[in-house]
DNA sequence: CTTAATGTTCCCCA
DNA sequence: TTGGGGAACATTAA
């Protein structure tokens, strides 16, 4: 359940329901197979974490990327702690009114100070990852909502590698995964195999904005829901009925009526139309 | 049985 | 140093 729009909309369902909140217990259900090297989702030692999180409130819930970050502190004037939690493909952050384990897929559980709410971190494929730390590190690029058009198109500048590629890179942009990378060239009319420092000042304002409004309409429609994602409250999204390209190969494009195209980029399935985007620009006068 | 899936990281090679 | 390609991680569903 893991880019921008989701994230975005899971803090968002969850700051209500736990700010101001104390954590007043911490259960984890960590799962080892005896075949490969020991994989925790809770990358903090337990005892450290637990440590970190009792008796702490939540001050507050941000997005920072692709990850949430819950701010705790144990008073107004002590030191905060954050704790970080990246969903990867399947994880799942939810507030539910149990201090059960539901399913062998929920890995850790926080009690509330309500004596009503826990908040429960699931994850299938175990790919998320949740710690405590006291210092934010930020080797992330900017926020695709918070950066300028100007620094945009700078940093794509400097990058030769495929747009797709570079979209999906989080030091780059931090946020855009593969629905959003696929669905922004999309509403620019850009093919995803161009060279970030190729586009014109002209397509690269139309990828800026192709990027900010596909991110905009999707938190509208609370994050895509194809498989695993929820929202704090259970809820799944609804933008996955308003994706133009992303999983619709060989169907026909919603603009043109062309069959939508699947390549391999970066490793990851990459669709487009490719009437609606163009390798290069198609001008009027261009000898292209 | 095979393949692909919203992600990240690590390794090899050009 | 940059970028492409692929594997690994783990589980499920088609």
């Amino acid at each position: 359940m893991p880019e921008l729009p989701e994230v975005e909309t899971v803090v968002r369902t969850l700051k209500p329901r736990v700010i101001g909140r104390r954590i007043i217990g911490v259960e984890m259900r960590e799962r080892i197979d005896g075949t490969s090297a020991r994989i925790r989702v809770v990358v903090t030692p337990p005892e450290e974490f637990k440590r970190q999180l009792c008796g702490r409130r939540i001050e507050n819930v941000e997005r920072y990327g692709k990850n949430l970050v819950l701010r705790l502190r144990q008073e107004a004037s002590a030191k905060p702690v954050f704790l970080m939690i990246h969903l990867g493909m399947t994880g799942r952050l939810t507030v539910e009114q149990t201090p059960e384990f539901p399913t062998r897929h929920t890995h850790l559980i926080l009690a509330l100070d309500d004596a009503n709410h826990w908040i429960h971190y699931s994850d299938i494929r175990r790919f998320g990852r949740v710690r405590a730390t006291d210092h934010l590190n930020s080797d992330l690029g900017p926020d695709p909502l918070e950066i300028a058009e100007e620094e945009f198109f700078q940093l794509l500048r400097s990058r030769r590698a495929m747009l797709k590629s570079v979209l999906l890179d989080q030091h780059f942009l931090r946020g855009l995964g593969n629905i959003y990378a696929d669905e922004s060239l999309f509403r620019a009319g850009i093919h995803p195999s161009v060279p970030a420092a190729c586009l014109s000042r002209d397509r690269a304002s139309r990828l800026y904005h192709g990027i900010r409004e596909t991110l905009e309409q999707a938190i509208e429609r609370g994050g895509s829901s194809i498989s695993d994602y929820v929202d704090a409250d259970g809820r799944r999204g609804s933008f996955q009925l308003l994706h133009q390209v992303y999983r619709r190969t060989g169907k026909p494009c919603l603009r043109c009526g062309s069959s939508i195209r699947k390549m391999i980029v970066a490793s990851r399935s990459t669709h487009f139309c490719p009437t609606c985007q163009r390798r290069s620009e198609r001008k009027k006068t261009s000898r292209k």
